[in-house]
DNA sequence: AGGGACATGTAATTAGTTACATGATTGT
DNA sequence: ACAATCATGTAACTAATTACATGTCCCT
């Protein structure tokens, strides 16, 4: 979703700052499909605010730095809510993950591994995170995406510790096997 | 993936033209985790190609425009093998799905419920189309890679089908209780 | 003294997409 | 006659990232 939809997003489940969404986007509730860098979210806060869709009042801090909190207008919501009537744009994954284990015949065994124990320890580590939120507090969308989210993940864990050795063992001995035949395909199959 | 070593992988499997190349990021192998177009493609090749990573050779055709059919060179899969080498980049998933899911409740429930449908639809046919590939001649990690996407879309339609009712419903006595309470909360909650 | 969290913003750069330009052949 | 598939390539544009600039407070 572009930056300036996804601050109005934020900013309907409350104020918030630039720095605020950035870390909604890090670590928050749409860390698991969104993303954006300072450099593109505090141009679309302004820009909102030009177009009047979000207000903004300067807030001073004790011991912090000023801050700039960001409210969502009437005139904000009824702009996303028409961008939710649109169509979703299709999915765009891009993943190196994928990538490196469609061609894991060509790595070594002991670097492939690593990858994978990696990819495993770290959706662990998401699944454990996203046990812990409190979701009784949230509106249904934000529950079944959450869900969504979780159910994507274990597929994802199970997938790979259940298969992960397979993977390594075919490498293994297709690598001893090479040795004898190192013929290439000369046309893509697609 | 960048498209330089998206068309080297590509290109690692057989020759190709760069009109097949976007063909396996379509609707081919690649189609579930990369993407290019051609504006992206031909350049990669060019560059690739003075870099002595792919050769060129100029493919005449009957009744077919000619075609420039590269192939892989030593030097190429070197690099290839290279880049595998490295830690991949994070996942970078987009998705306006989930952003709407996310916002469910903002959305009328008969645009909600026919984008649910439309999103399990798809996948289903994703599914049957991967189900149909012949695997028994691919490498290891193609196999790999081809059962871990199709866990992912069997997870996700699973739970869609199983939780969007809810969620309809949820939504349906949620829009109809806000009538009576049509308060925000001023601050978010991560 | 050095790093990290907090806080905002701009400029340079990158990496891609979309639209355009061209043109034959095949199917409806 | 019109759209789709095959086929390559460039130019304009977009949307983002990264790096830079600035500064405080807190912890080790």
């Amino acid at each position: 979703m572009d930056v300036k939809t996804l601050c109005l997003g934020v900013l309907s489940r409350g104020d918030a700052s630039g720095y605020e969404i950035k870390k909604a986007c890090e670590e928050g509730p749409f860390s698991h499909f969104q993303d954006a860098s300072f450099g593109s979210i505090y141009p679309a806060l302004a820009k909102l605010s030009a177009e009047k869709l979000v207000d903004c009042h300067q807030m001073s801090q004790e011991k912090r730095p000023d801050k700039k909190v960001y409210s969502i207008t009437p005139s904000g919501r009824t702009a996303l809510f028409e961008t939710l009537l649109l169509p979703p744009a299709p999915d765009k994954v891009n993943s190196d993950f994928y990538f490196m284990t469609f061609f894991a015949q060509l790595m070594p065994t002991d670097v492939l591994r690593s990858i994978l124990e990696k990819r495993i320890t770290w959706y662990e580590g998401v699944v454990e995170r996203m046990k812990d939120c409190n979701l009784a507090i949230r509106p249904p969308g934000e529950r079944f995406t959450h869900g969504l989210g979780l159910a994507h993940y274990r597929a994802e864990i199970t997938y790979l510790k259940e298969n992960m050795d397979q993977l390594l063992d075919q490498i293994a001995s297709e690598q001893s096997a090479d040795a004898e035949i190192p013929q290439a395909p000369k046309t893509a199959a697609l």
